[in-house]
DNA sequence: AGCACGCCGACT
DNA sequence: GTCGGCGTGCTC
């Protein structure tokens, strides 16, 4: 008899094992089975085999079904599964079930689909090839013309549909099939050798700084980590291009990470025009079915480049060559939900693992990492000027202390917009508040409509005509009058981008206003046209949050206004100020050309508060070193390690007791702090009370051992089941 | 997590 | 009398 080890998906952390009847035991390893498990049938993944169990004969059962030929992940994956399961705290069933492309957790798919890879294909139907724009069923659709266009143009006058997706809805695409002017098909995948087409495109000349970065890196050998700080517009892009040319040419495959907004079909396009190669894309539009085809292309070697968000770091390669995490301060790469992984931290443990070079870019570098690259752990490579003559706008701080404002806007500031917009430039108002205002506010009785689940104010969207809560989603008719008291004095408290817009379109009548928040973009390709739109002057004054530091360029941009720095300076998030230097760096850094260099202003109330001085005087990288003190001082992280167990429960109660009870057993270790139970910020949410607890030690390996020892123990206890609790290994924010 | 079992209250 | 609320325990 043998028996196996099988990770299943329950929050538990051992692995079962079962009777299997096959001879090769060792072959199945890594493959998923079916298997019985209480009452039902789960899918899980054979870790290793035994010759006998450690339960005993009686309670064991049989492996149902193996459901894969060949193994699921490779070796370095499983491996990666059980460092994560330790270092996160997570069950090893649900860590692997996270790492596999979510087609595979299904019984279904695998075993059949593994082999032949197909594709669906869209032709342009007979009838489709005899019209013309005029015709009545294309001249009163713009998108159905454009669509028609776009295989028209394409080569074979066919597309796969999974490229027509990143332009088109699918709505668009099912009329026209309806009106037989689209055909659909399944074709096998044309793989081809992507080795022997590589054709490199023409390249800018690299510049000094460019070149240093280049040769660093190329000469590099097996592991190791650079951090590229590159102002916008230094041109990072190329340095990538130029990096992993070499690395490409030798068959090796390159896995490029972005944060979840900066992943378009132009920087997508940019890899493949270079190389003349297709890249693979993974990003969060994608079904089950299209993920796994780019993870079976990357493992199989059929393909030389993938590029996707955080999930992409799990995507396995047959030949491996280059890890890039772009933009690696942003915090999409972190996961907020279930396991809650870091890509960057994963990043470099993969490409230790897979013994190749791992680069980190960013124009505002991550704290954390700055630290490893001054404490000589990565290698830092600086592009301190912007490519070409561009300049960056001047840096100035607006004292609005007394001053008349309008909108949350103040007058002289005002002056300033008008004068660019009447020189024929554009401006840009950033406001970190979606909708119209972040309260509805009764000037009688002074009672402000709130979240009965969450206990938070409801942001009023004129728009729309209601009240919304950010936190739950849940929204409420906009009252006339006071819900407390009647009266009909009531009026919104602060300014949102919605507010900012129609105010701003009030004071600049003779302007077009445009609002770009995530309300405004929501929808296939929206962002990128109105992005098009902006850069094609249809709009002068574009207000709104967030989303306009994000790898978009806005060459018109003359004066960049941010509203409130404000709320950031005095936040109880110790990563408050870091997140508003790297906001501002990254929106300054988008506005402006060359000739037209251009400004941005800060309103504030204490423009001598030292943060802000030093950032605007000397720049990120000063700050960001003046920050780092700042946090050694304090013992903050990256100094000290910090891990957050967040609990939530309906009764107020039981989830402060759970915490509690775990901040005594961590006070029994002596290298650790215990900070709290404290309410979290965001205190209750859908109708739960929500605690966290802080431990923090100097010693990551202290931390990682004393919390699997604390786990161990809090899983046996009553409380631990009544409500609903998590660990966050070095969390980034503490709602 | 899911699911069964079991023990109490409020109903046709 | 029993339907169903959710606390408790178990899963190789």
């Amino acid at each position: 008899m043998q028996v196996v080890q099988v990770a299943i998906p329950v929050p538990m952390y051992q692995v079962f094992d079962y009777r299997i009847e096959s001879e090769d035991v060792g072959d199945i390893i890594a493959c998923r089975v079916l298997v019985p498990f209480g009452p039902r049938k789960v899918v899980g993944i054979v870790m290793g085999h035994a010759e006998h169990a450690i339960v005993e004969e009686k309670k064991l059962k049989s492996v149902i079904e193996v459901l894969d030929s060949t193994p699921v992940c490779s070796a370095s994956m499983r491996e990666l599964g059980e460092w994560m399961s330790r270092y996160y705290h997570y069950p090893i069933g649900e860590v692997l079930h996270t790492l596999l492309p979510a087609a595979l957790r299904k019984q279904a798919s695998g075993k059949t689909k593994a082999s032949v890879q197909t594709e669906t294909m869209l032709y342009l139907s007979d009838e489709a090839k005899n019209i013309d724009d005029v015709d009545p069923r294309l001249s009163r659709s713009q998108k159905q013309r454009a669509l028609f266009h776009f295989i028209l143009a394409s080569a074979e006058q066919k597309a796969p549909l999974s490229k027509v997706k990143d332009e088109f809805s699918a709505s668009v695409v099912k009329a026209m099939i309806e009106k037989d002017l689209l055909i659909k098909r399944e074709e096998e995948l044309q793989v081809g050798d992507w080795k022997q087409s590589i054709q490199i495109a023409d390249k800018p000349l690299a510049n000094v700084d460019q070149s240093i970065a280049i040769s660093s890196v190329n000469v590099s050998n097996g592991f190791d980590t650079f951090l590229i700080e590159g102002v916008t517009g230094s041109g990072k892009t190329e340095v990538y291009l130029q990096i992993i040319e070499p690395l490409l040419l030798e068959g090796k495959q390159i896995l490029i990470l972005v944060p979840e907004i900066g992943l378009t079909p132009q920087t997508v396009q940019r890899f493949e025009d270079r190389f003349g190669i297709p890249v693979g894309m993974l990003h969060s539009n994608l079904n089950d079915t299209e993920r796994l085809t780019v993870w079976q292309q990357a493992r199989d070697g059929n393909i030389g480049i993938v590029i996707g968000t955080r999930s992409s770091i799990f995507t396995e390669l047959k030949n491996p060559g280059m890890i890039i995490v772009d933009e690696e301060h942003d915090e999409s790469f972190k996961q907020q939900d279930n396991l809650k992984y870091h890509a960057r931290d994963i990043a470099v443990y993969r490409a230790k693992q897979l013994n190749i070079p791992l680069v980190l870019g960013s124009a505002t570098p991550s704290l954390e990492s700055l630290h490893n690259a001054i404490e000589k752990k990565y290698k830092h490579l600086v592009l301190p000027n912007r490519a070409g003559s561009a300049s960056m706008p001047s840096q100035r701080l607006m004292n609005i202390k007394g001053q008349q404002m309008q909108f949350g806007i103040a007058q002289g500031m005002l002056d300033k917009m008008r004068e660019q917009l009447q020189a024929g430039n554009q401006v840009m108002v950033f406001v970190n508040r979606r909708g119209y205002a972040p309260a509805l506010l009764c000037h009688q009785c002074g009672h402000v409509e709130s979240c009965q689940r969450c206990d938070n104010p409801m942001t009023v969207h004129k728009s729309v005509n209601n009240l919304q809560c950010h936190r739950c989603a849940d929204t409420r008719y906009l009252p006339k009058r006071c819900p407390e008291c009647g009266s009909d004095d009531v009026d919104t408290f602060g300014v949102g981008t919605e507010q900012m817009q129609a105010g701003l379109e009030e004071i600049f009548a003779e302007y077009d206003t445009v609002r770009i928040d995530s309300d405004t973009v929501r929808g296939k390709g929206k962002l990128n046209r109105l992005l098009q739109d902006i850069n094609q002057k249809k709009y002068q004054v574009l207000v709104g949050t967030q989303i306009l530091s994000k790898g978009h360029h806005f060459p018109d941009v003359t004066l960049v206004l941010i509203v409130d720095v404000d709320s950031a300076l005095f936040s109880a998030d110790f990563r408050a100020p870091e997140k508003l230097a790297q906001l501002i760096t990254q929106l300054s850094g988008r506005a402006g050309r060359s000739g037209k260099a251009g400004e941005m202003w800060l309103q504030t109330h204490c423009p001598e508060h030292p943060l802000l001085q030093d950032l605007i005087n000397n720049g990120y990288s000063d700050f960001a070193r003046y920050a780092l003190l700042e946090r050694k001082h304090a013992g903050l992280p990256p100094y000290e390690h910090q891990i957050c167990i967040r609990s939530e429960s309906h009764k107020k109660g039981l989830a402060m007791d759970f915490l509690k009870i775990c901040a005594d057993t961590f006070t029994q270790f002596q290298h650790a702090k215990v900070l709290g139970p404290f309410p979290a910020f965001i205190e209750k949410r859908q109708g739960r009370f929500r605690f966290v607890l802080i431990v923090q030690s100097p010693s990551r390996n202290y931390l990682q051992k004393i919390t699997e020892q604390a786990n161990f123990g809090l899983q046996t206890l009553a409380i631990s089941r009544q409500v609903r609790w998590s660990i966050d290994v070095s969390p980034i924010d503490f709602s």
